[in-house]
DNA sequence: TGAATTTGACCATC
DNA sequence: GATGGTCAAATTCA
C-alpha cells in the first residue's frame, strides 16, 4: 500500500483516489467484521450462493462484498499505476478496438446445473472452442452492462461428463437493480449439485457440494497454487435442519 | 427494422 | 507462440 501515496507530487484527482481507496476498504472492513460477526453467531451459517434468508445477508454475499471492495481499491490502484506516468504506452486501435478488459480479478464461482435460466436477462457475445474440451464455451454479460453498467458475465459450457448438465461460471457481482438469481427446482432435484467461490487471485477455490442422499454441505478449499493442499483443507458440515430447509426450498 | 446471435479477428495472459 | 476472452461486423430472427 505504500506505493498509493505520493504526498509530494499528490493531485486532486490523486486525493480522489486516496479517498475512493480508503473508502472501499473500510467498507471492505465492515463486510468483514459483519462476517465475523455471523459465522461467530452461527458456525454452520449456510454460505450457498443463493441463500433465501431475508433479514440478514448471507455469509457468501458478505464475502461478496468484501471481494468487492478489495477488487474496487486495488482496481483504482491498477488503474493509476497504469494511467501515471507519460512514458505509459498506448494500446494500438486496430480496427477501432480499445483496450480488452479482462475480470479475472473479480468474484468468480461456478455452479453445476440442468438448466441455464436464473432469471438475469443475458446477452451473449461470443462462443469458443476450448482446447481439449468436447464442447464449446459461450460467453454472456448482462443485458444491463450499458444502461447500468452491470459488469456482471457468466460462461456456459456442457458438462463433458454428464452433457445434460451445464457448467456455468459467474463472474462479477451484478450491479444492476435486475432481480437477483435464483436456482431452479430442476437445479436442486439433480442428484448433486457444486458450487466453487474463487477468490480474486485464484490462489484458493471454495467448493460447496450438496449431496441428496446423506444431507451434507463439503466446503472444500482447494490452495493448489500454493501448494498447501491437503485432506485438513476438506470439511464437512451437517447441516442445521432449518438451514437444510431453506436449502430446498430454491 | 431493431434486437439478438454468430463468427472471425484482435488482444491479454501464461 | 498457444490459448482463452472480448470486440464488433455480419447475419439471423421476430
Amino acid at each position: 500500500m505504500k506505493n498509493v501515496v505520493c504526498p509530494k507530487s499528490e493531485s486532486v484527482s490523486d486525493k480522489m483516489k486516496r479517498v475512493m481507496i480508503k473508502k472501499e476498504l473500510v467498507k471492505g472492513q465492515e463486510a468483514a467484521s459483519q462476517l465475523k460477526l455471523l459465522l461467530l453467531h452461527n458456525p454452520f451459517h449456510c454460505p450457498f450462493p443463493f441463500d433465501t434468508q431475508q433479514h440478514s445477508l448471507s455469509s457468501h454475499q458478505l464475502i461478496a462484498n468484501v471481494l468487492t471492495c478489495f477488487t474496487q481499491a486495488l482496481s483504482i490502484i491498477t488503474d493509476d499505476h497504469h494511467c501515471s506516468g507519460s512514458q505509459s504506452k498506448k494500446t494500438s486501435q486496430k480496427g477501432g478496438r480499445g483496450r480488452y478488459l479482462r475480470r479475472r480479478s473479480a468474484l468468480t464461482w461456478t455452479i453445476l446445473s440442468s438448466n441455464n435460466d436464473d432469471n438475469h436477462a443475458w446477452r451473449k457475445y461470443g462462443q469458443k472452442e476450448i482446447l481439449n474440451s468436447e464442447f464449446p464455451r459461450s460467453y454472456f454479460r448482462c443485458c444491463h452492462k450499458y444502461d447500468q453498467g452491470c459488469g456482471a458475465i457468466k460462461q456456459v459450457q456442457q458438462y463433458e461428463k454428464n452433457p445434460d448438465m451445464y457448467q456455468t461460471t459467474y463472474i462479477g457481482m451484478h450491479t444492476c437493480n435486475a432481480k437477483p438469481p435464483k436456482a431452479t427446482h430442476s437445479t436442486i432435484e439433480s442428484a448433486n449439485w457444486e458450487s466453487h467461490l474463487l477468490n480474486s487471485d485464484r490462489d484458493s477455490m471454495v467448493t460447496n457440494v450438496y449431496d441428496h442422499q446423506s444431507p451434507t454441505l463439503t466446503i472444500k478449499q482447494d490452495f493448489s497454487k500454493r501448494n498447501t493442499s491437503s485432506d485438513d483443507d476438506v470439511t464437512d458440515f451437517k447441516l442445521d435442519p432449518c438451514l437444510l430447509s431453506d436449502f430446498k426450498e430454491f
